[in-house]
DNA sequence: GAAGGCACCTTCTCGAATATTATTATTCG
């Protein structure tokens, strides 16, 4: 269902846990992630490549090309079957708890037969940890925030993931005959965060057909319900799918009723109800005759209750009616009107793909400019030094104009450090494009602290985006503690940008804080810090959440032209 | 287990924070 390199990835770095688990060779499981890594940000679809091919990818070696091929060939690899069959797919569970690593993991099995998150909560209940060498009230405690915060998440899925399967169960049953209109509604077409299940809709006269291919899709793993008019399944991975058919004059009823929110649904059902309406998922009805009024598209809906078309990412009762009614609805920012992505990596640090293939990748998206902003020196672990980072600053200097005209530009993330310190001097900060400051650790400091250090990140001049501010990670980890409204603020006196990551896992600023950092009249940039060529595409989500947050393409600086930007980004230019 | 320099052997993030009691082990970025 996933892309195939998707697939592989998820079994290399499934592999590297149990070795990990296992108390095997560290440096094997390392081998292990750094090659699903790889292989999850390779653009080619490795189902297509052989053993030889295969060992073209960066660390991939021959004993991994060959589990791929035995993976790709018979859907498992028997040395991976080994050791699943001797450590319970509960135990690598318990990684997903945060601070619970694969020592303690293991030691929980193996000393108490814990092989799952429920049975962890027993023993903690049962006050079974105390015993344990390496165990400590300290630990019960953390590990009992952990699962609270993970179950907070509770089954909704990330944004991509929902997409993937959306897109394609869309795709295939436009396939059908007698298929009039198909697509995607629900929380998915609202763009929001996280997804509990997705809602498919087709328009067309008879169901059963749909029915059928939607039951026998080849990650269909249960069929949950089949009906006449809903059927719903569960994939693989098992996130519900629900499709409705309905009849194509009922169109634009269905996907107004189905793409939600409830919230919405309620006020443009009262609207309704004081124009004499009844509205319903078959079509907006004359409450006294019973007459259909109209139901095939949104359009007419919203026009017959004196309403422009509301977009999707809108609809959440945040006053947008209230605004349409106005005619003040906002004309919110779209992935077209993005000009740069101003937020990536290359593999001199972290990032999997190489800086040319960036740079091509972009250019090839239709980018005006594109930025390389790889991690500075006070990230230790990514080893960058001064004359690393001016070496790449040649060959960009070099791939200038050269794929597409597009203009490539020289940037850096900085570490924010605790006291708020970067990790270049001014006058070296003065020789990038633009510089990118975020927040990687030290995330449990006070309240106070957290804000001084943000503040003082956006007061350095050179400094023209904050990163992931908040540096949450969905069903992870949740944001800093800092003062937020006095951190926009200080964004808005600088004339420091606020990024909205689009990675799908972190969405940062999210729609709630970017809708309160708005008032403060601070500048956005929509990035997708990209560690592979094909995270580019994340863009959309970030731009998803920025229309979420009402914003338009005035407040982002990267959909302005080149010569605005490099205005903005000089300091002292803003 | 991969990769580089060498034909088999060595190196492979590093440092901080935290919880623990062992001047240590584990997790995290």
């Amino acid at each position: 269902m996933a892309r195939p390199n998707e697939e592989v990835e998820a079994l290399l770095q499934e592999y590297a846990d149990l070795v990990a688990i296992t108390g095997g060779d560290a440096f094997k499981a390392r081998a292990y992630e750094k090659a699903a890594r790889a292989i999850g940000g390779f653009p080619t679809d490795v189902s297509k490549l052989d053993v030889k091919g295969l060992r073209d990818i960066p660390n991939v070696g021959k004993s991994i090309a060959e589990k791929v091929v035995e993976f790709l060939r018979t859907g498992q690899v028997s040395d991976v079957e080994e050791v699943r069959a001797s450590v319970p797919a509960g135990v690598r569970e318990l990684l997903t708890i945060p601070t619970l690593g694969p020592k303690k993991a293991m030691t929980l099995y193996e000393e108490l037969r814990v092989s799952s998150v429920d049975e962890l909560l027993d023993a903690i209940h049962d006050k079974r940890l105390r015993d344990l060498k390496g165990f400590g009230e300290r630990t019960e405690e953390n590990v009992l925030h952990g699962i609270a915060l993970m179950q907070k998440a509770g089954g909704r899925i990330l944004l991509n993931s929902a997409m993937d399967v959306a897109e394609q169960v869309v795709a295939e049953l436009s396939r059908v005959k007698g298929c009039e209109g198909c697509a995607y509604a629900g929380s998915l077409r609202r763009m929001r965060e996280t997804i509990g299940d997705v809602d498919v809709l087709v328009a067309a006269e008879r169901s059963a057909a749909f029915m059928e291919a939607f039951s026998g899709l080849p990650y269909t793993a249960e069929v949950i319900a089949h009906g006449e008019k809903k059927t719903s399944i569960r994939t693989t991975k098992g996130l519900q799918v629900d499709l409705r058919v309905l009849p194509p004059d009922s169109w634009g009823a269905g996907l107004l009723y189905f793409t939600g929110s409830k919230a919405h649904n309620i006020r443009v059902r009262e609207m309704a109800i004081r124009h004499g309406y009844k509205l319903s998922e078959y079509g907006l009805f004359h409450a006294k005759s019973g007459k259909k009024a109209v139901s095939g598209t949104e359009e007419d809906i919203y026009a017959k209750l004196g309403l422009p078309w509301i977009p999707p990412t809108l609809r959440e009762d945040r006053g947008e009616i209230a605004a349409a009614l106005k005619g003040e609805l906002p004309e919110l920012i779209e992935e077209g009107d993005i000009r740069g992505d101003l937020h990536t990596h290359t593999d001199l640090t972290d990032g999997v793909s190489g800086l040319e293939d960036m740079v091509a990748a972009a250019a090839d998206r239709g980018y005006a400019y594109f930025a390389i902003t790889d991690h500075a020196p006070n990230l230790y672990m990514q080893r960058m030094t001064d004359q690393k980072i001016l070496a790449q600053r040649e060959k960009v200097r070099a791939l200038d104009g050269k794929h597409r005209r597009m203009h490539v530009l020289h940037g850096t993330e900085l570490n924010i450090g605790p006291e708020g310190d970067l990790d270049w001097p001014d006058d070296f900060l003065a020789g990038f494009d633009l510089c990118v400051a975020s927040v990687h650790s030290h995330f449990n400091q006070s309240r106070e602290e957290l804000t001084r250090r943000l503040v003082r990140a956006c007061e350095n001049p050179y400094v023209s985006i904050i990163g992931h501010p908040t540096t949450r990670q969905i069903g992870k980890r949740p944001g800093i503690d800092a003062d937020f409204d006095e951190v926009f603020a200080a964004c808005a006196r600088t004339g420091t940008a606020l990024e909205v990551n689009s990675h799908p896992e972190r969405l940062d600023l999210g729609d709630e804080e970017i809708l309160r950092a708005k008032r403060y009249g601070v500048k956005f940039a929509v990035n997708t810090d990209a560690h592979s060529v094909v995270h580019l595409p994340y863009m959309r989500f970030g731009v998803g959440t920025a229309q979420r947050g009402w914003l338009t393409k005035d407040e982002v600086i990267n959909t302005w032209p080149l010569q605005k930007l490099r205005r903005f980004l000089r300091p002292g230019g803003r």
